[in-house]
RNA sequence: UCCUCGAUAGCUCAGCUGGUUAGAGCACAUGACUGUUAAUCAUGGGGUCCCUGGUUCGAGCCCAGGUCGGGGAGCCA
């Protein structure tokens, strides 16, 4: 029995089981908030209906306490679930220690250093819930489409683009290096048959410390015979429409606890924008608008806005400030006030930061030089011009991978596509179609300055057979972080590894 | 690697221009309260002010070096 099936059993009788994620009492009453994994429901212990020695119990409950129960389903509109129970008996497995995570605000280290038991809280749970319908409906779209998982390899005996660093381990005294992309074995299971995808973790040892990046993370790397981009963008497109539509039908309660508007996830019925480098670059450096909106004029009136903000913000801390000094005030109002300081506090340290950061973003979209690739900041700086997920194509050759084809209408580009999430979340998919000619692939191979011998293989797959193909790599973290409107991607991932982060 | 912000009670944070015994809220303990939603109210216990050195009659506060963490650039999913 658990608690996400409450409504079928009003009025029964039920026994539940899990943790005390909340207790409060009156002379007479306990309310305690039990939750099962399955969701979270209030139970109330009355004095004056159950025996002495269960009421005493119920009181002896301390957070995260384990404990069993029976009692009657009681229908109360109050409840996030609509559902409470009325306790006749209780059984407790552990009364735990005191529980370091209080029912208040919290910093993200303390947070990250107790991520163990952090994954309990309501929030967090409901992102794993979201999380978890998003690796069922990414596996559902590709059965449902012909495509076989197939995955690749995680110790790999070379460096496959040469781009990033990888973290070495030694295998048998020879050095193996950690996937950082499962991308060339998926050409070769494509050509064996016709649509795979990969779905495993993902390894990058980039010292990079910024709220959109894992050193480990999960990929999921499509690869089809016969596509061109053009295919792929579709590919992409329905994809994309297909998860979030599952999430938004069958996540209502999930994104209710973690307050996600879901106005912008309802924009993904429309089309994407597909926009060429060229018209990206035009947006970003503010020489074309998108639906009246001006990249430059939109990140001025942000960072004045945000100037702003943190003026009233700090009018009202020290307004709040002096408020609570007036004499004989209650201890709850002080409280009250001392929470929404701290709360402010956070904020303000939140907009001073974007205060710094805005100006530099500024600067990099005025000066952005044509042919490099975006940076993270051009991406924020284009997705706010969105609401809906953009794909960007046709890119410099010189900045993309070695093995995306070149257009065949100007070689100039390369047939790489990234998308890019609104609301300034960035890349959450890079993919594009690969070069089907070896020739020009051991020219990139060279020019890339990449070991040939390592690439034999690969090399291998246009000998026989080449075909048209293309495929992409979705970060999976980055799309939860998205769709759940994550301030960073710590929260999107049960145990995250950062630089500098191994514990728990 | 570079830029930038920070480290004070178990947690979140105050601490003024360097000055006597370092504060608040939450959490915890005890008591009060019969419908609470981070319940409320009263009382109480709780400190290596990150480390090392320096300036000073005097350092949580100033200076130098270090450690650890947040955010950003580069790189990328």
């Amino acid at each position: 029995m658990y608690i996400k099936d409450l409504s079928k059993y009003e009025g029964q009788e039920v026994t539940l089981r899990g943790w005390a994620s909340n207790r409060r009492s009156s002379k007479g009453l306990e309310f305690v908030i039990l939750r099962d994994g399955t969701g979270f429901c209030q139970c109330i212990v009355d004095a004056t209906k159950v025996a002495a020695e269960v009421f005493e119990k119920a009181g002896k409950l301390k957070l995260e306490s384990s404990f069993s129960l029976k009692g009657k389903v009681v229908k109360d509109e109050r409840q996030l679930g609509g559902y409470e129970v009325h306790v006749s008996e209780l059984e407790i497995y552990q009364i735990a220690e005191e529980y370091p995570i209080a029912k208040k605000e919290h910093g993200v280290d303390f947070l990250t250093d107790n991520r163990h038991l952090w994954l309990r809280s309501s929030r967090q749970w409901a992102i794993m819930k979201i999380r978890n319908r998003i690796i069922y409906s990414i596996h559902q779209f590709f059965q449902e489409n012909e495509f076989v998982e197939m995955d690749a390899p995680i110790f790999t005996g070379n460096a496959c683009e040469g781009t990033t660093n990888l973290f070495e381990t030694n295998y048998f005294d020879e050095t193996a290096y950690l996937s950082q992309s499962g991308q060339l074995y998926g050409e070769a299971m494509a050509m064996a048959m016709g649509r795979i995808y990969t779905f495993g973790p993902t390894f990058r040892a980039e010292k990079s410390k910024t709220r959109r990046h894992l050193t480990e993370f999960w990929m999921i790397e499509p690869e089809m015979a016969f596509f061109d981009i053009f295919d792929n963008m579709d590919l992409i497109e329905a994809f994309l429409r297909r998860v979030v539509s599952d999430v938004l039908r069958d996540c209502k309660n999930e994104l209710t606890i973690i307050g996600r508007d879901t106005a912008v996830l309802e924009n993904i019925t429309k089309p994407f924008p597909r926009l060429t480098y060229d018209e990206a670059v035009r947006i970003i450096k503010g020489e074309q608008d998108v639906n009246g909106k001006n990249s430059i004029k939109e990140l001025e009136t942000e960072l004045a806005s945000v100037l702003a903000a943190i003026e009233a913000t700090k009018k009202e801390i020290a307004e709040r400030e002096e408020k609570i000094k007036t004499p004989g005030m209650k201890k709850g109002e002080i409280g009250f006030n001392q929470s929404k300081i701290d709360k402010l506090k956070q904020e303000l340290a939140d907009l001073e930061e974007q205060a710094r950061n805005i100006p530099q973003w500024l600067n990099s979209a005025r000066n952005f030089t044509y042919g490099n690739d975006l940076g993270g900041s051009d991406e924020t700086v284009i997705t706010r011009l969105f609401d809906v997920p953009i794909m960007v194509y046709n890119w410099p050759h010189a900045v993309k991978a070695f093995y995306l084809k070149r257009d065949p209408d100007d070689n100039r580009f390369a047939r790489g596509v990234d998308v890019l999430a609104p609301e300034g979340y960035g890349e959450i998919v890079g993919g594009g179609e690969r070069e089907t000619n070896e020739q020009m692939l051991r020219e990139k191979i060279t020019e890339h300055e990449l070991p040939m011998e390592a690439f034999e293989w690969y090399l291998d797959l246009r000998k026989y057979g080449s075909v048209p193909h293309a495929g992409f790599g979705l970060g999976l973290e980055r799309l939860v972080t998205w769709i759940c409107k994550l301030p960073h991607v710590r929260e999107s991932i049960p145990f995250p590894r950062m630089m500098g982060r191994l514990l728990p």
